[in-house]
DNA sequence: GTGAAAGCGCTAACAT
DNA sequence: ATGTTAGCGCTTTCAC
């Protein structure tokens, strides 16, 4: 009743009356072999069953393991989903495994996830760094020839590669699109903390285009949701204020989903939004929404191939890649405004 | 500069002047170690940035390593985030390391997947089995001690734990909410390949469904596709049919996309839909979209305590778990179907 | 073309 | 309370 060992070099080449190093230098082609060697060799390895350990082999070898290690915050954000898959894509010909672990926007898991990565000596980091988090322990495995990009945020106590979106520019032209369209009072709902880059650059976004176009910055306008509930009632807060928004922004794709389903359940078709990251059956609501598309598998491409030439000798200054995002018209934000009250 | 060797028990032993085995002690909180000691060693680790091999480790120890291989069909699909999710919520305690892959329902890339992980050393096999792939040579791990679980499907060719959702009786459910509604002419919108097991069950909830109900069963009502765009195209063929279906019964969370995606085009507000699996802003459409909902955390989960179980030592046969769905109401199951034309 | 010995970084088993 | 030896499964080095 199982557990019986697992076979190794040494079963296989016993069982073939040779010795380990020549059943070693069939399976990795190493070495010359006899064409009857390598044909028993390959016999008994089926017959055993016999899958080389390799973590017996890496610490022989001494590199790195053949693995990726990556933190995103959430493995359900199907932003990140998008993310990972790039990702994958990118180093499965080289043959890496990607070993994930989720933070929870959490530095202490963050912390404890990238220690256990670091003693499995992935041969490459990628994080999406937490809010607080402080990454100046990185330095010496990064300075030993690791690869650290961090994804979507830049990290802090670290200098090294980032992939991120064009928050700032992607939000200027998604307000930009709704002041085009009459609207003058744009409320802004945006991610939590209110420390995070994204939600800060978008900010930062939407204040510009604002801005840009003479309009006065109401701090009442500006509001704050950890999840797609919390930005529902962030949406019934500012529709209620006394001087409402006629538009709305979407500082993520999980804002976005709180504040359309607000407005679906309280009928409310004359608000205009918005939203900062595409989601699924945007097209498909009424009207359409319309969206700054980001390129979740873009961010994931280019922040492995990013890692995969510094792991290929690339020693040139760390660099920051933005990756465009892409105003996707859709209607939602072509909602008319109410023509201005003169008093 | 950069590529030094990184510091191992011996570095730290050295420079604290103490045996590798004192390090080691220290560290893993083995035997005993005088206060002083202990001090010293943690002060040489963190000056030198010591972190341990954790393969090293394993190889010496002889055990699994500490983590747990999952394969899925795509990354970026929410479903299968979700279900990820729940299993490493149920596996953080336990200090296991979730090293996934995505197969792309490509039996050979699973099978690359699975060999990658089992060459790894993991712990605990989590399947999402693709059509086609056969899992006998997992037997032989399966029988010396290694959990292996099916998730969404059941896997062929090895008996052990499956995790599923209850795929023909919620199905079955959401036809039956259809004809409740005085649909009788239901059109089908499944995955692809046509042998895929949930795609088999569910059609079967749907037959049965028919079924309960005394309605015909026509062949040209039930259709297949691969992604979104391939399940707008299938509506709109069926809605092109002489005798056109009334409503939509949608097999997954993919093809729900495409179908609600494509009446919203079309402008078909008279088409009554239920689909299988929940979807972001399904509340916020119009009508919002009745769901047969699935837990994709619970089964990832579930998944994973069997597995755990197994690991401690439960020997018991392999079970196949079923997590229930639920039937949400929304509103677009409900669109009234129109008046038989009593010839 | 093949094998024997040494060693990767760590810990189990037995010292002391 | 600490050190020594041996060995995990594999590959490197050098020998034949």
């Amino acid at each position: 009743m199982a557990a019986n060992r697992r076979p190794t070099l040494a079963d296989v080449a016993r069982e073939v009356g040779v010795s380990a190093k020549t059943v070693s230098r069939v399976l990795n082609e190493d070495g010359p072999a006899s064409a009857r060697t390598r044909e028993q060799v390959l016999a008994a390895v089926a017959k055993l069953g016999f899958q080389p350990n390799l973590m017996a082999r890496n610490i022989r070898v001494g590199g790195p393991d053949s693995s990726i290690g990556l933190v995103i915050p959430d493995l359900g954000n199907p932003f990140f989903g998008a993310v990972a898959g790039g990702i994958e894509d990118t180093v499965r010909d080289r043959g890496l495994t990607l070993v994930m672990g989720s933070s929870a926007d959490d530095p202490d898991r963050e912390r404890a996830l990238t220690d256990k990565f670091l003693a499995r000596r992935i041969s490459i980091l990628l994080v999406v760094p937490s809010v607080g988090a402080d990454h100046s322990h990185l330095k010496a495995h990064r300075a030993a020839g690791l690869p650290v990009v961090f994804v979507d945020r830049p990290g802090a106590g670290l200098a090294t590669d980032s992939v991120v979106s064009s928050n700032r520019a992607g939000a200027q032209d998604g307000v930009a699109h709704l002041i085009a369209h009459g609207h003058r009072r744009i409320g802004f709902v945006g991610d939590l903390p209110t420390r995070l880059y994204t939600r800060r650059e978008r900010l930062a976004g939407y204040r510009a285009a604002l801005q840009e176009a003479g309009l006065p910055q109401d701090r009442s306008l500006i509001t704050n949701a950890h999840d797609q509930h919390g930005a529902s009632a962030a949406t019934s807060q500012l529709l209620g204020l006394e001087d409402p928004p006629t538009a709305l922004f979407a500082g993520n794709n999980i804002v976005a989903l709180g504040i359309v389903t607000e407005l679906a359940r309280s009928r409310r078709k004359d608000v205009a939004v918005v939203a900062f990251d595409d989601v699924a059956l945007a097209e498909a609501l009424e009207p359409a929404l319309t969206v700054v598309a980001q390129n979740p598998e873009g961010i994931g491409r280019t922040a492995a191939a990013t890692a995969l030439a510094r792991l290929d000798g690339d020693r040139s200054r760390g660099r920051t890649v933005t990756v465009p995002t892409r105003l996707i018209v859709r209607g939602s934000g072509e909602r008319p405004a109410p023509v201005p009250q003169r008093v």
